[in-house]
DNA sequence: TTGGGTAAGTCAACAAACCTGTCGTATGAT
DNA sequence: ATCATACGACAGGTTTGTTGACTTACCCAA
C-alpha cells in the first residue's frame, strides 16, 4: 500500500523542516475546502429534494425558479448566462415551469423579442417552500458560526467565483447595505 | 434620510417597523448564500473540466479520484456512503478508472469480500493535475480573504453539512492540527 | 426599404450520469 | 447449514446536459 498520506495516528509528521511542513499545511487546507464544498453543496441542495420529487421536478427547475425569483424581469438570455447551460436544456425546464403555471413570460417593453421572466403567485409559493427547507439548514450554520464567521464565509466564497459571478453578487449584496455608496447608480430591477 | 431598505423598483418599502426589516435582512442573507453556493460550486468544479474533457472523464470520475486519494484503503461501501449515489453509478465510474489504470483494488485483509481502493501512481498524478487547477482558484480566494475569514468560511460550511459529513470533516481536519488534544483516540486511516 | 444581426423558440439526435430492480458470487458470521 | 454482507453485473428508465440546423420575430442602420 502506497504511503501517500501522513501518519495521522499520533506519530510525528514524517516531513522535514518547517518549510515543507507549511507547504503541506496549505495544501491540506485546500483539500479540506474541496471536501467541504462537496459536502455542503450536496447537503444544501439535497434539502429541497423531497418537495421537488413530489412535484416531479428536478434541481434544474429549482435553480431556474430561484434565479427568476431573485431577479424578476430577467430575460432568457440573462438566465442562460447565469446557469451556463445550453438553450435547449433551459428551454425544457422553462416550458415545464410555464406549462405548470409557475413562471410567466411577458414580452419586453423596449425589445419585444425578449420574454421577460417572472414567477407567478404559484411560482413564488413553490420557491418559498423550497427555500424554507434550505433556510433551516443555513440558519443553523449561521447561528452556530456567528456573525464574523458569516462575513468570512462570504469573502471566501466571493473569491472562488469567477469575476462575472462576483459582479452579480455585488449587485445582489447591495440590497443588504443600502446606505453604502449613494453615488452608485440605483439597483434597478432588470426591466427592459 | 436613507431608507432602511433599498427601493428596488422605485416604490416605498411596504414593510413595517424594524422588526420585520431585520427579518428581511436575515432572509436576504440566506438568499445571498444560496447564490454564492451555486456560483462557487459551479466555478470551483468547473476549473478542472478542461483536463477531464481531454481524457474523456467527467466530474463523477473526479469526485471518486478525490475521495480515494483522500482516504486510500477505503472500501467501495465507504465511497458509496460519501458520494450518496447508487452502486451502479459508482460501478460505472470505478470500472472506468480501474480499466484506465488510475485506481487499484486490493482484497481486504480482514474481510476478503471487500476491495480496498487506492490510487495508482498514474491516478495520483492525474488527481494532482486536477487539484492544481482548483487550488489556484482557492488560493486566490484564501489570500484575498485572509486567515480569519477562512476560519469563518469553514465554520459556516461545517454547519451546512449533515452530521455524518461533519464527522468526516472532523477526522480529516485533525491532519492540520496534529498536536491538538493528544488524548483523543488516533485517527487511523481506513484499513481493514 | 432592405438587409444584417440578435433574442428566442423548436426539432432532431445524442451523451453523461444518475436511477430502480434484480440476480449472482464470494465471503463472513451464527 | 443458513443467513447476511460486499461487491459486481445486467436490463431498462429518467434527468439533465450537449450540438447543430432551422424558423420567427424583431431591432437597427445603411
Amino acid at each position: 500500500m502506497p504511503e501517500t498520506r501522513p501518519a495521522v495516528s499520533g506519530g510525528l509528521d514524517p516531513r522535514g523542516p518547517a518549510g515543507s511542513n507549511l507547504l503541506f499545511l496549505r495544501e491540506e487546507q485546500m483539500r479540506l475546502a474541496q471536501d467541504m464544498l462537496f459536502f455542503a453543496y450536496r447537503d444544501f441542495t439535497g434539502a429541497a429534494d423531497v418537495i421537488l420529487d413530489e412535484l416531479g421536478l428536478g434541481r434544474a427547475h429549482h435553480r431556474a425558479l430561484h434565479f427568476i425569483g431573485r431577479t424578476p424581469g430577467m430575460t432568457v438570455g440573462d438566465l442562460l448566462a447565469i446557469l451556463r447551460i445550453t438553450k435547449q436544456s433551459l428551454a425544457r425546464v422553462l416550458t415545464a415551469l410555464v406549462d405548470q403555471g409557475y413562471v410567466a413570460q411577458l414580452p419586453g417593453r423596449s425589445d419585444r423579442r425578449q420574454r421577460l421572466l417572472s414567477l407567478t403567485d404559484a411560482g413564488q409559493a413553490l420557491e418559498r417552500r423550497l427555500f424554507e427547507r434550505q433556510r433551516e439548514r443555513l440558519a443553523v450554520a449561521y447561528r452556530e458560526a456567528g456573525g464574523p464567521a458569516v462575513e468570512g464565509f462570504r469573502r471566501v466564497m466571493r473569491g472562488v467565483m469567477e469575476p462575472a459571478a462576483r459582479a452579480y453578487m455585488e449587485q445582489a449584496e447591495s440590497a443588504i447595505r443600502p446606505a453604502a455608496r449613494p453615488s452608485t447608480q440605483p439597483n434597478t430591477q432588470i426591466v427592459r
